[in-house]
DNA sequence: TGTACATCAGTGAACGCGCGTTCACTGATGTAC
DNA sequence: TGTACATCAGTGAACGCGCGTTCACTGATGTAC
């Protein structure tokens, strides 16, 4: 019964392989080097097969993109679990975000880098919604905290800015050039300020 | 003594008509679109003048790349003069950032979108000094704050990512989709977060 | 003044490489009966 | 049990288009003397 299944095994695991050497190979030469052939060299599978699992080379890095993404907000939605208090949840999330950049460089250089890229337009809609879903939990935590009056008064896309921009900028900027931004001095830092920016009863 | 001059009065119009012609090719059809083809029909330059002026397609876009990001610092730098207050600046600073985004939407898309372009390897090192002496007037205006002990003591590119992220931010997510974010509500919303987020002397 | 020359802006047909994509194929695994 | 068939994963040589780039050229303007 494998092909009455949703997907096989065999199928899944490659097709992971795949999206790995795609991050991998963005991460090592860019836009400049992500082409198709780059990505069949590095992950071992063929020209062909690559073609039968995601369809083109835009439907590769829309997959990668969207992994990467859903890995991103899972951290996210884990580094506030289990928190009590809306002043350590807004600092976990910004602490995860930078942690999350730190320790999985590749994935999080490629989710920034692929704002703009060629795949997004005709990925959009359905990316949009994997991303939607994923996103729910925090906003369904946050948007708690601002309804019970402990947060800035809102909408939940303004929140999203107060929260996640300085550590989102501070991310590029280091993803950029490591040289450019402290990541330890973030850590310090940027907590504590987002909290200031967003907690209500001063 | 045409030849003698730095630039003739001639070739510089069409390096800003070329310029111009660029981001309103990306603007229109983004990277997918943007060729060196596409750009010499959309500004009725022949192929062999682009490479007479700019040497590369790379060429083109980093020159329209600096150019609008110099812009923007201006545009910042103007909103924060006459300031008196480091709050009055820090609010400027913030409607400064969100009106060049509104008022120039196809420059600020092309700043935001060149964070990973080809072009930026190696254009780096030049772009990064005409980026930085760009920056100076801000710069030397918050650091001045800083040191006067009216911001929160952190380092110029820590200061910058609580200044600007939030704003930025928003501009990148209003520039990917209009519908997605409101800027007028963040007009209302992210100058006082901002100062909330910078302020010492709570 | 005239002649020769230098420099820069600009033209567009042509080239050739690299890229995404195609396609006829094999092999493995499972179903139908 | 055997035979025929269906589905999916995977292969890699080959194709052809589009892209960045080249190059021999013209024209305009200014200098040298």
């Amino acid at each position: 019964m494998r092909y009455r299944g949703a997907v096989s095994e065999q199928g899944d695991e490659t097709k992971q392989r795949v999206m790995d050497a795609a991050i991998a190979v963005f991460s090592k030469g860019g836009w400049a080097g992500f082409t198709i052939h780059a990505v069949a060299k590095k992950s071992r599978v063929s020209l062909g097969s690559l073609y039968h699992h995601f369809g083109s080379i835009d439907g590769i890095a829309a997959a990668a993109w969207s992994r990467s993404l859903t890995r991103l907000l899972e951290a996210l939605a884990k580094a506030c679990a289990n928190k009590r208090s809306a002043r350590a949840s807004v600092e976990a999330l910004v602490l995860g975000y930078l942690d999350f950049t730190e320790r999985h460089r590749a994935e999080a250089l490629f989710i920034h880098a692929s704002s703009w890229a060629s795949f997004m337009p005709e990925h959009a809609e359905r990316l949009g919604g994997e991303k939607r879903r994923a996103f729910m939990p925090l906003l369904v935590r946050f948007g708690g905290y601002v309804e019970a009056g402990e947060l800035v008064s809102a909408s939940p896309a303004m929140l999203e800015m107060l929260l996640i921009g300085p550590a989102a900028e501070t991310a590029r900027r280091w993803l950029s050039d490591e040289r450019a931004v402290d990541l330890a001095e973030a850590r310090r830092c940027l907590p504590a300020a987002t909290w200031r920016a967003v907690r209500l009863d001063s």
